[in-house]
DNA sequence: TCGGCCACCGTAAACGTTTACGGAACTATG
DNA sequence: CATAGTTCCGTAAACGTTTACGGTGGCCGA
């Protein structure tokens, strides 16, 4: 004899009743439910999940789907785990679990999100890595799967997303090194799948144009967001004829190997170039230590669980002020590789 | 109608043929399979995790237990996603799953994983962050439930795990710094309830008395595994009244705050220091070039995967050679932070 | 005393699969 | 033709839970 109805015979009631104890139902005495949960604890019980998801089409569990292998998404280290952590501490207060989909790099992403579907897996989805066109946001739309995505894409009109404010960044950044008599600005940009670039170099080109300073297409570069993209970048950069002052790097990881292929050739960020980036845990810890744009991934992972379960309908109640879009801001980490005044218009030979 | 019943009166025929027919089972007409499987694609039928997995007891998902935020592990999201990478490239064969089991830093691993297993949430468990003394194994063992840690514990005969070869690791560099002249080197280690810190450091001091050398307690540094750890250290380490010649870094991301830390007071690795690490995508990139011991990730997963599945009956046969109790080599990536002999026994003042 | 209401509990039917079992049709064998 | 064996398929019982429904007993008011 196994389960509830175990639980059961050994308290000598039926497993109708055991069941109503457990979850909280009012029609059952008070003393009886005490006697329940007591065993319920000393006997070591906790209800099969496929038997009650399969009785009542719920899993309690949600699904953070990210790929595996490394090179797609380029966040760094600690991305991933900061905003899990986040969305934790909103779930558990619903008695949700989180688990991490992988979806293998060998599969496509949005065959696997059809299987994991399909199978009844999690009563509702985030998305990261959010693609440009991404049919997957199409597929949950069109069976009323709930979900939330990090990341915008072209084709999430009326869905609910979240994002970080690369325009913030890109209208921040460019102002300030502007001000400091910057003209020639590199910016960086990830693979063209990646909706990110298009939303930053757009953005970054238009506060460019409300100076009268014009994006010259050979400072737009482009390469894989991690450390060997911003090595490469780096010589791209100090190949060109007309070297940049500045450098606006929207990547995490790839300051480092940025950094060491200027190193390389004697140039030092924040003397010979100003060197703006993204926080990571080791930006504090470069020479000189990076001036970056900086979140709370905590707090995105919290905004992202309440968005999500603003949508599902036996949360709604709790989160009726949720944000559906939203871009979310980042702050401006004062360093030391962007500080120095341009001097004229022409800075460099 | 929804489910198998739908594809069966579709097909006009009854739903246990159509189950047999998924299912590759024998005694069914191959062309009723042709049809059934033809119908199941084109309307999109995929079966019921709940219903199957309450029927056979099984859920084709294994679990990787990971725990959410950073500060315990030190081990970035590349690492793991590596891990994950290998782990689904044997998992793939077998119609296998990978989710990771998302433990919030807030909660007991030992209670979220009784809760997991309760649940019936998964058909083997991959458990990582094994720590020293780790009730998680008993717990496991005790049920009969099929697992690999990645990491040794005190706790762990007869079961099976995998880890890094951090003895092989010291072994190495002890020799490699010894014969090149150094007398006093100093080592990291991680917080107690890490097993791999006392593995290492006993496997250190070992290899130094095989040298006729002894491991003073001042020379061993214990830190948080990250980036702010590693610059304490260096602080810590520049110090000591009698500056050791060497540094050997046990853990991936510290090195970059131990450069930094030795940075700011003008002393320089590979020449002033030298300093041997543990392989991270950065390493490379760091001034000069880290010295450090690096393996395949990827290749770890495999074994992890393989020696899981060779645990369970359903796939032991395919695995009857599978590793259960081993250390994965680490090969030493030369750069250029270990690159200088003392001479003489006092090298610096 | 009787009917009605309430609090509590047992019964049994679902949920979607898989699979043991038996039976129907057909083939082979004597 | 009878029998045995084979091939295929339908039937129905599980798996463990939740929950609609109905029933029992007690209490209260008329």
């Amino acid at each position: 004899m196994k389960g509830i109805r175990r639980l059961a015979q050994h308290l000598d009631i039926s497993i109708g009743t055991v069941s109503r104890a457990l979850n909280g139902r009012p029609d059952v005495n008070e003393e009886t439910r005490r006697r329940v949960l007591e065993a319920a604890e000393r006997l070591g019980y906790v209800a099969n999940q496929s038997g009650r998801s399969l009785r009542q089409g719920t899993t309690n569990i949600i699904g953070f789907m990210m790929q595996t292998g490394t090179e797609i998404t380029g966040q760094g280290d600690t991305f991933f785990m900061s905003v899990f952590d986040g969305v934790q501490a909103v779930f558990a207060r619903h008695k949700l679990d989180l688990v991490a989909l992988l979806c293998s790099s060998e599969e496509d992403p949005t065959d696997y999100l059809r299987r994991v579907v399909a199978r009844g897996f999690a009563d509702g989805l985030i998305l990261s890595a959010t693609r440009r066109h991404d049919p997957r946001i199409e597929f949950l739309a069109e069976r009323n799967i709930p979900f939330v995505t990090l990341g915008r894409s072209l084709t999430d009109a009326g869905r609910p997303w979240l994002d970080l404010d690369f325009e913030g960044m890109a209208q921040i950044a460019i102002d300030r090194l502007v001000a400091r008599g910057h003209r020639r600005i590199a910016v960086t940009r990830p693979h063209d799948d990646a909706n990110l670039g298009y939303v930053f170099v757009d953005r970054c080109r238009e506060a460019l144009a409300a100076h009268g300073l014009p994006l010259e297409e050979e400072l737009i570069f482009r390469s894989t967001p991690n450390e060997t993209g911003g090595y490469q970048i780096a010589r791209e950069l100090l190949a060109l004829k007309d070297r940049p002052t500045a450098a606006l790097l929207v990547n995490e990881t790839i300051a480092i190997g940025f950094y060491q292929g200027l190193s390389e050739a004697g140039v030092r960020p924040g003397r010979d170039i100003a060197v703006i980036g993204r926080y990571s845990p080791h930006a504090h810890f470069l020479s000189p230590p990076l001036t970056c744009f900086r979140l709370s991934l905590r707090d995105l992972g919290i905004a992202l669980a309440e968005t999500l379960l603003s949508t599902m309908p036996a949360f709604r109640d709790h989160y009726p002020q949720a944000l559906v879009n939203a871009v979310w801001p980042m702050e401006l980490v004062e360093g030391e590789s962007d500080g120095f005044l341009v001097n004229g218009d022409e800075s460099r030979g």
